[in-house]
DNA sequence: TCGAGAGTTTTCCCCGGGGGAAACTGCGGT
DNA sequence: ACCGCAGTTTCCCCCGGGGAAAACTCTCGA
């Protein structure tokens, strides 16, 4: 019997597998060596172990995990061409749809170089939103005016000193709640509310405490200002429509960030459409 | 003051990062929570954070790292355009790159569900070697019956007994180094070794111990029939020339495995080509 | 037989989180 | 004031190795 004992590294260069990579295949009991002295701990592995590691490396290089490569290199040795095919199946599935997942990010990035982040729009997906406790002022009137006002009632009353000693807290951004069916310039049907938890020391007329139901939306993140929503309201619905959902009521608009804080360009406000 | 507490679970939905992020990008620094409760340890973030959440998670989608992302988020406060389109460029090539590798794998996988690893050749690659202890024999005659005569000639010296005490074993595979600048058919001038470790116990006529020269080599794995194997020299000269690299001599082959244990349609070969 | 240099061993931390366990806490409702 | 549930905490393992450190061992040539 010839001794053939290959040590890690000079087995690493007949595989192409790294020394480091062999070592994790001994502990996973992928490709263990023929050998180890039990003094040193050194690992010998044999020539006829070649193949394996080769066949390894080739299937690395497909891109399949270890688990796979396992299945794989059994299936092989079984004989079992069905399981084979159908593993390489999976694999070109996986390969394709990583292949695209990257080129819609190529397509954003090639955006974003011409745009400088002026357009940052987080795709639409849909979300599950549980209820919501707010504290809520709701009117009739022309869009911008009333929302503006209605927030800053709101703050105004957020402000006031007496809320610090309570545990009442804020515990998300404003948003608006559009009652009526479509847009409408006047005359709308509009509540504005945030998110809160804890108890109100006093009664403010006007301002309710309420809880606002959860379900299933249609939610994009628009940016930019106030004037255009309308655009990226249009886009929300059509995409929701295409994923054959169809749109419910009450919608809503979340502000994500102030004003007062940013210009115009950089305002940042989620728009959520009830599915 | 307004206290905003927004717990990390609201925030995650806001800014759609999970929350096992958001502790990581805390433990990190790359955001962390405005106020920490003391006792409890949650987690309280601010409404005037969310702007750089959803930034962030802009940025993840867009596949940066999360080095970069703060790389980038740092560029952008302090307005340095220049360096936001240099790490954009640098991810579009990073994302291009990996879809070209994709690509090529899409390629691989397809061929290999039509030949169902009937062909896996590992693509070449160039390898640096380091010098090889052998066990050699030279000789000179037809390929085909000269690679065969001597390779049973070592095995019948390697499987000889008194070899077994000794210290003296095999490290590689068998190799064939043509000597010759090019193919020949017959009289070719053909040395076959197998590396080797230790001391030989005694001197066999036409046996040689040597060092042959290591170096920079292009290489490529044959699979199949050993009469098939000019046509994969023939491309591994082709790729090498490609690359830049002025074909070398001598080549050498590897026997990745054995005739003996597997069908001639699963024989491996290396191919070796110094540049 | 010895020494130098290269090879090998373990161990630990890194990426960028996902999944799950066990324990603790917040909060609204009664 | 208490209950129950949902939310949150930490901790550890997983992928598939890369990189580095400290200690040990192999091998060849002199």
């Amino acid at each position: 019997m010839i001794q053939n004992k290959i040590p890690i590294g000079r087995f690493s260069m007949i595989t192409r597998l790294t020394c480091k990579a062999l070592r994790l295949y001994d502990e996973t009991g992928l490709l263990s060596p023929s050998a180890k002295d039990r003094f040193t701990g050194y690992r010998y592995y044999s020539l006829s172990q070649i193949e394996r590691g080769v066949l390894i490396r080739s299937l690395v290089d497909l891109g399949f995990p270890l688990a796979r490569i396992n299945e794989m290199i059994d299936a092989k040795t079984s004989g079992d061409t069905e399981k084979m095919s159908q593993l390489l199946e999976d694999q070109r599935q996986r390969v394709s749809f990583e292949i695209d997942r990257l080129r819609s990010i190529d397509r954003l990035l090639e955006r974003q170089k011409k745009e400088m982040f002026s357009m940052i729009i987080a795709e639409p997906k849909f979300k599950d939103i549980e209820p919501l406790r707010v504290l809520s002022l709701r009117d009739k009137g022309e869009y911008g005016e009333i929302i503006t006002r209605l927030i800053s009632r709101l703050c105004e009353f957020l402000g006031s000193p007496d809320l610090n000693a309570s545990n009442f807290s804020v515990t998300g951004p404003f948003m608006t709640i559009y009652h009526d069916g479509e847009y409408r310039e006047f005359d709308a049907d509009v509540e504005v509310a945030v998110p809160v938890t804890g108890r109100l020391p006093d009664q403010i007329p006007g301002i309710e405490v309420k809880t606002i139901p959860g379900g299933r939306f249609a939610s994009a993140i628009h940016k930019g200002p106030y004037q255009d929503v309308h655009e990226s309201w249009g886009k929300l619905y059509e995409w929701a429509a295409n994923q054959g959902y169809e749109p419910k009521t009450p919608c809503r608009d979340n502000y994500l960030n102030d004003p007062n804080d940013v210009p115009e360009e950089e305002l940042l406000t989620e728009l959520l459409i009830p599915v």
